[in-house]
DNA sequence: AGAAAAATGTACATATATGTCGATAGACCA
DNA sequence: TGGTCTATCGACATATATGTACATTTTTCT
């Protein structure tokens, strides 16, 4: 059978087994993550991953590693963008979930479940819902709300989105667009302007009918 | 070491095995319902196990069915609930968010776990998540809302928690107390009444002060 | 008490995983 | 061209899991 090498001549490669990982994590969850399925589908000896990797652990330790980089940067990014609205600012939040290289949520899923089974990625978890949270927080109070709606809206407006997440649903963009200005009234009080959303839709590469 | 035995005068039973494979679930997923670990646990011998079950496809099948007929039925019927205003018939449906005995939260976020290692779970996980939405809806639709209005303010009650379920979070009821009026004016648009409040109050023994 | 059933346990065959050791092969460089 | 990293592989030792066959014990019923 062909191989295909990478840069460096060799068919392996730390990246390589970190990838194969990441797929497996998000297709079948962590008890998936196993040296022998993944040496199978790198068509790679499975004492190989040996000397890229000291054992599992360092493994999904890496995994955990891209997790924490990737998904709870872009959501305090996102949230404290320049709006001239609480509505826009919303808006920037939503971004978030319709664009998949601001937030995996595949990934986000798998880290989750992945939590009822080991304490220590149960508080990296905790610790991210916290720091997403308070970001959140922040920018309601930043639109005048008090400390109290800041908080509870702060949470529907992110624990909407976990459920999503758990759900797993597959949804036509179109359906998922035509439900935003709702979600926008619902956790922001108030109705977003056309040219608002007309510029998050436009961004979206979406054009309603 | 003394061995309890129950109505039958043995050891084991098919309840005994399906509890501690529930009990297993809920600590560490599915990966962990195995046979050698629940008969350490119940001091029995692992082949024992195939006298009650044919194979461990069986034990997990009944996990599932012990999930479907108590998680989903509540919800439904807690939305059904006789109420006055939309406020009072949200309450009723928080109601399940409070009690164990109507919603097992840690059962449905492990569940909703193994989904993603079976698409045979996943299937009666969406369809769950159907049921329910739909159920909500129609709770909203009862009392004047329109049908896209209605559509996202059931899944925002319903994905929020959803959320708090996947955030894993052990909080102080008074803390959770603290924060239903907002909830409630969010979700159905309007303010509670103190009365209404305080009748849900009571019926969770929590005493504001 | 004796037979039947319900439940338990031992031995065996098998599958899948982890990690170590040492031999070997490919790539790179002087 | 030969030495040296870098990576791959096969063999070994071990752990944990599943499921079957059959013998044994315990309970229940007559």
């Amino acid at each position: 059978m062909e191989q295909t090498l990478n840069d460096s001549g060799w068919r392996g490669s730390q990246e390589g087994w970190l990838e194969a990982a990441y797929e497996s994590l998000l297709e079948a969850g962590v008890d998936s993550v196993k040296i022998l399925p993944l040496a199978k589908k790198l068509n790679l000896s499975r004492t190989s991953f040996y000397w890229f990797f000291k054992d599992r652990e360092e493994l999904l330790a890496a995994l955990i590693g891209r997790w924490r980089d990737k998904n709870t940067g872009n959501i305090v990014r996102q949230s404290e963008a320049y709006a001239e609205s609480l509505a826009e600012a919303m808006l920037n939040v939503f971004d978030c979930w319709l664009n998949k290289d601001l937030f995996d949520s595949k990934f986000e899923f798998a880290v989750r479940s992945w939590a009822l089974q080991s304490d220590d990625i149960l508080a990296e978890v905790q610790q991210a819902d916290q720091v997403r949270l308070e970001a959140l927080k922040r920018m309601f109070v930043r639109f005048g709300h008090s400390d109290i709606t800041a908080d509870v809206r702060a949470r529907t407006t992110y624990l909407v989105q976990i459920g999503y997440i758990s759900m797993q649903t597959q949804e036509d963009i179109a359906v998922r667009m035509k439900r935003i200005p709702e979600y926008i009234a619902i956790y922001t009080g108030q109705v977003p302007e056309q040219r608002e959303l007309d510029r998050f839709f436009s961004r979206h590469g979406y054009k309603p009918e």
